[in-house]
DNA sequence: CTAATCTCAGTTTTT
DNA sequence: CTGAGATTAG
């Protein structure tokens, strides 16, 4: 028992030895939260608080679970059995799967991902003859998602302009489509498992009295019906172990909501708030740069990172004149990082929005520095592996209209446009799905649709007796997907994910007679667990690990990493914080968390840096640097300076540094902080335009006065975007609007 | 039915 | 500038 707390501080071990009580662990960036939470676990496991399977961990990431998991083993090697330890997604579809028949769910029932359930609503849409400009199936995804989120059924949700009532009812049209198919959505999840234990006393009595103790990470994370699911599932005795940072809290746009964390210290009546406040990761600079600028924020729980390293190095910002300059500055900082013997895999470059990876993988790329993005298509999201994966399901439940769809002219074999219309049509008149609709439509319509037909059913003959890989195998062949991609130009690669495919099946099977995992699923197929292993984990984003490498990554994605050096790119207004949060002042203090976030994942470098000018949508730009670099502590920067000359006869192409050293006009810098910071390493006043620079107030006829924010566009398209306060910001062209330089008051 | 062409919007993201 | 989705020509 001593050996699991030794080497930690005395809140770390207050924290993990609290009584059997519900508790809020307010643990800060670097504090060693997750080694508490896994600690917590094995220390009640150890010294016989409760026994394994008495124990819920929830998290919100399979990476997460997984690193959990393994952690956990490796304080207490013993046989773990029993203890619940996944997503949230994952648990309640584990709770599904031995409750489908009281949660009116069929054995085999499949999950939707978001592309999916997009689909299955596109083609709701159609089939009840909706315009989809008037209902974005986007927006109409978005409403139903968030009304489940609040944990609100059709009939709950309070609809006062006729777009939201159109929206009700396509949820209750979208959700009685669903129950047809037998499928459930991410959202559907959480709500069916929900309502399962809010209904059926037996089964919530029954779990409330088996979890004795429920750990939960990220809690600033959770939303309102994650938070109402863990409330039902603790009951009045039910210990949960909270482990959060509101400081940290980032994903409010998708529905996480902050509050709970006040709510949870209330309604679970929380004695024990512990605060973690000692950062094992920072150097001081970086700490108290970070902790300056999160001061900023109103509403926080209050909470101040302190560190015993020393204050290392101070936070560097650069200022670079275009963005492809603002790349190759960085690119020489790496260059020179690693000769200091820093790896390369431990740099990181963060971005607010993954657009912005183009301009610097492309230098990268242009000077051989290895580097690997983080992000975008993950496995199980790729095109081939979702037709693979569409056959399968149509194996195990031939009323997946969303597989239907996509598996049934893919490869083409002739079914169109027409032939699906009226196969839709049918459909839903005589209420049934597609597959059904085809049986009877096949004979006298169309040949190729009971082509189709047939083909299924050869395959779920075929595959009848087959182990579950090689039934991926046949399908694969017989589908005639591989065959298909010999044919593409690119088709070698998917062909090759296909392949990968019948490995991940191999892997999954292997997996499943692993003690820790195989307590999960006793009931259900290999293939229907194996679809919702797919479904839950989209699998990595990158394959290829190997060399070491640049990290390249958005600030989202970097959230609970850390790196000796860290690049933050493109203090940009407008850009980070992003042009759609600066409005209002919640997601502005979203935008500052999250550039709180990017600082702290640096142990000691931290470098930050904005270009005056770059390209964005096709267009060149100019903004101001970001108010976030206003708002760190001067003591804690160093201010780098260009070496402007040298930088730009190395710069290849792009970066008409001429012009752009042309128009640095030396302007009064009385106004703004902003402008101070730009002059102290000599980049200068902001680019003009037609005599106007950035940050001048003006006056325009209509709007008042207002002040110049970013420019965009060349010659006569040059566009001024101008804050004109109560009026909002507007972009106007500057050859047709009549500004005029205000008279100063 | 398919392939080529046009239009248009364009944060962050896990499950 | 890019990529998705719709429209139009073959």
């Amino acid at each position: 028992m001593s050996d699991l707390l030794s080497s930690l501080n005395p809140e770390q071990r207050a924290a993990i030895t609290l009584p059997d009580e519900s508790a809020l662990i307010l643990a800060g960036a670097g504090s060693g939260k997750t080694r508490v939470l896994t600690t917590r676990i094995a220390w009640l496991i150890q010294s016989e608080r409760v026994r394994p399977a008495e124990v819920l961990a929830v998290t919100f990431t399979n990476k997460a679970a997984r690193e959990m998991m393994t952690r956990i083993n490796t304080l207490l090697p013993i046989n773990l059995r029993g203890i619940w330890i996944g997503t949230f997604h994952g648990l309640c579809n584990r709770m599904l799967r031995a409750h489908y028949q009281q949660a009116e769910l069929p054995q085999t029932f499949q999950i939707l991902d978001s592309a999916d359930q997009l689909s299955a609503l596109k083609r709701l849409l159609k089939s009840l003859n909706i315009d989809g400009e008037k209902y974005p199936p986007k927006q109409v995804q978005y409403f139903i998602n968030q009304a489940k989120e609040q944990g609100l059924r059709p009939a709950g949700v309070d609809a006062n302009d006729p777009f939201s009532q159109q929206c009700v009812e396509l949820y209750a049209a979208y959700h009685t489509q669903c129950q047809r198919e037998g499928v459930v959505d991410f959202a559907e999840l959480l709500l069916r498992s929900y309502e399962l234990l809010a209904r059926n006393t037996e089964i919530s009595a029954h779990y409330q009295a088996r979890f004795k103790h429920i750990l939960v990470d990220e809690f600033q994370d959770t939303n309102t019906l994650q938070y109402a699911w863990l409330k039902q599932l603790a009951g009045l005795s039910g210990a949960v172990f909270a482990v959060g940072d509101d400081d940290q809290s980032i994903y409010a746009f998708r529905g996480a909501n902050v509050g709970n964390m006040r709510d949870f210290e209330r309604e679970f009546r929380v004695r024990h708030l512990i605060r973690l406040e000692q950062n094992y990761r920072s150097h001081g600079h970086i700490l108290d740069a970070a902790n300056a600028l999160i001061s900023n924020n109103t509403r926080r729980l209050g909470k101040n990172l302190r560190t015993d390293a020393g204050c290392g190095e101070r936070v560097r910002i650069v200022g670079a004149a275009t963005d492809a300059q603002e790349a190759l500055w960085l690119v020489s900082e790496v260059r020179t990082l690693s000769q200091k013997g820093v790896p390369l895999d431990q740099i990181a470059v963060l971005y607010r929005s993954n657009a912005q990876s183009r301009a610097l993988e492309h230098t990268l790329v242009s000077t051989g520095i290895p580097y690997r993005v983080t992000g975008g298509l993950r496995f199980f999201e790729r095109a081939e592996i979702k037709h693979a994966l569409a056959y399968l399901r149509l194996i195990e439940n031939a009323d997946d209209d969303t597989a239907f769809m996509r598996a049934v002219n893919f490869p083409a074999r002739g079914i169109g446009a027409r032939t699906l219309e009226l196969l839709n049509d049918t459909a839903h008149q005589r209420n049934s799905s597609l597959h059904a609709a085809a049986t009877q439509l096949a004979g006298k319509a169309a040949a190729h649709l009971n082509r189709f037909i047939q083909l299924l059913e050869a395959l779920r003959a075929q595959s009848q007796g087959l182990r579950l890989p090689d039934a991926v195998q046949h399908v694969i062949d017989a589908s005639g997907l591989i065959e298909h991609y010999r044919a593409e130009r690119e088709g070698q690669d998917r062909i090759e994910n296909l392949r990968e495919l019948v490995n991940a099946a191999l892997a999954f099977v292997q997996e499943e007679h692993d003690e820790i995992i195989s307590a999960l699923n006793d009931e259900t197929t290999p293939l229907s667990a194996f679809l919702a292993h797919a479904s839950l984990e989209a699998g990595d984003n990158q394959a290829h690990a190997g060399q070491a490498a640049v990290q390249l990554m958005t600030v989202h994605a970097a959230k609970g990493l850390e790196f000796t050096a860290v690049f933050i790119t493109g203090l940009e207004e407008g850009l980070f914080p992003h042009q759609n949060s600066i409005l209002d002042a919640s997601g502005l203090e979203e935008e500052r968390r999250l550039m709180y976030v990017a600082m702290t994942r640096a142990r000691a470098h931290l470098y930050l840096s904005f270009a005056q000018s770059r390209m964005l949508h096709g267009q060149s730009r100019s903004n101001l640097c970001s108010r976030f670099l206003d708002e760190l502590p001067e003591q804690a920067l160093k201010h780098q300076a260009l070496n402007r000359t040298s930088e730009m006869s190395r710069a290849p192409r792009h970066g008409a540094p001429r012009t752009a050293r042309a128009s640095w006009t030396q302007q009064a810098s009385s106004q703004s902080v902003t402008r101070r910071i730009q002059s102290e390493f000599g980049a200068r006043q902001s680019k003009t335009a037609f005599g106007f620079y950035i940050g001048q107030t003006v006056s325009h006829a209509v709007f008042g006065n207002g002040t110049i924010t970013a420019f965009e566009g060349n010659g006569a398209d040059t566009r001024a975007q101008v804050n004109f306060g109560r009026h909002g910001a507007k972009w106007l062209a500057l050859s047709i609007a009549k500004l005029q330089p205000a008279t100063s008051r």
